[in-house]
DNA sequence: GACAGCATGTAAGAGGTTACATGATTGG
DNA sequence: CCAATCATGTAACCTCTTACATGCTGTC
């Protein structure tokens, strides 16, 4: 049911069409929720039928006829609704972890590899996250929808940040248990 | 497919009834994986015709009789070709970041409480989770798969500081805007 | 008398992934 | 020439939640 007041969140002040809903899951300001294109256009055609969106269907030339979707008053009305229930806790699935925690069956080389690899991604994410955050920049002067979104930015940040910090922890353990082979 | 490979981390050293597992997979050590009883019971039954887990069924008195699990040689085996599979990241789903990032849509109190209640929710995971970082210490003179399991209480550690660090942020901007109406 | 704990399960349905399918344009 | 981008979708399958079902014991 999340997912489709993620869309209608996705549609606030935009029209899109699904395949710019998918890219604005997967890179921006998308670090709260995400879904696959799949997912994302049998949504949009259930939320269609229900009423909660409508689209324009718009012929191009040598590319395929976009639908560009908008929100209904009924959409917002469900949001609106949705937005005062409480929030039940995200269950923990981290494979990772589970890796780690089962880490003594591993080489620890390879566990430190697999663990590396994750740091990359993640510093480069926490970069991009910082190149965003300068956008924000000062906050205070932006229009006050800006400032809540900054508010999710931040705590992309500072999961980041800890994540990185909690890393070295890891990987320092992991060279010791290499090294005493 | 990663339920079945928590499940047999979670009988590792221990055997088991599926009640057990779902008790460790809520409480206790289970902070990188959840399962609800049903799903648990259901892939345990498919696990025990796959081969990977064995039971001993025992009857008792007052109450329902119980299937000790355990793992078999060839579970083990599969867990350890599972672990040297990369691990791709998990999708990120928060719903508490989606009613933030819409938040302007909301009255301020309402998302005030909101968070504060998630916040004394994680204080007292926090709280707990020190508790057990306790007996853990000093983690050095500990067997080395501990050491391991330290690390995923460490990051459960870290990532609940964090969180709770940000909440400060967000409570304090929620403040303001309560002011200003 | 009601509720929590122990201990097992089935079944329906929602949510999500993976694979497949099409087809033109643009950039390396 | 291959890959990516734009842009849509279907179908099979796996995963997970929610609801229902049973039944005894011990505590408030």
């Amino acid at each position: 049911m999340a997912l489709r007041y993620a869309i209608i969140i996705a549609l606030e002040d935009k029209q899109a069409t699904g395949y710019e809903i998918t890219k604005w899951f997967d890179n921006g300001l998308g670090y709260f929720w995400h879904a696959s294109h799949q997912q994302i256009y049998l949504e949009l055609k259930k939320m269609t039928e229900e009423g909660l969106v409508t689209f324009v269907e718009i012929e191009q030339e040598g590319k395929p006829a976009k639908k560009i979707y908008q929100t209904t008053a009924s959409g917002f009305a469900a949001l609106d609704q949705w937005l005062q229930l409480p929030v039940k806790p995200m269950p923990v699935k981290d494979t990772l972890l589970m890796k780690i925690f089962a880490g003594s069956r591993m080489e620890p080389a390879i566990l430190l590899a697999e663990v590396e690899r994750h740091r990359t991604q993640n510093r480069q994410l926490l970069a991009e996250f910082h190149e965003i955050e300068r956008c924000f920049q000062p906050v205070a002067e932006k229009p006050v929808k800006y400032q809540y979104a900054y508010l999710t930015l931040r705590n992309g940040i500072t999961y980041l940040e800890g994540w990185l910090k909690w890393s070295d922890e890891v990987v320092s353990f992991l060279q010791l248990q290499e090294q005493s082979r």
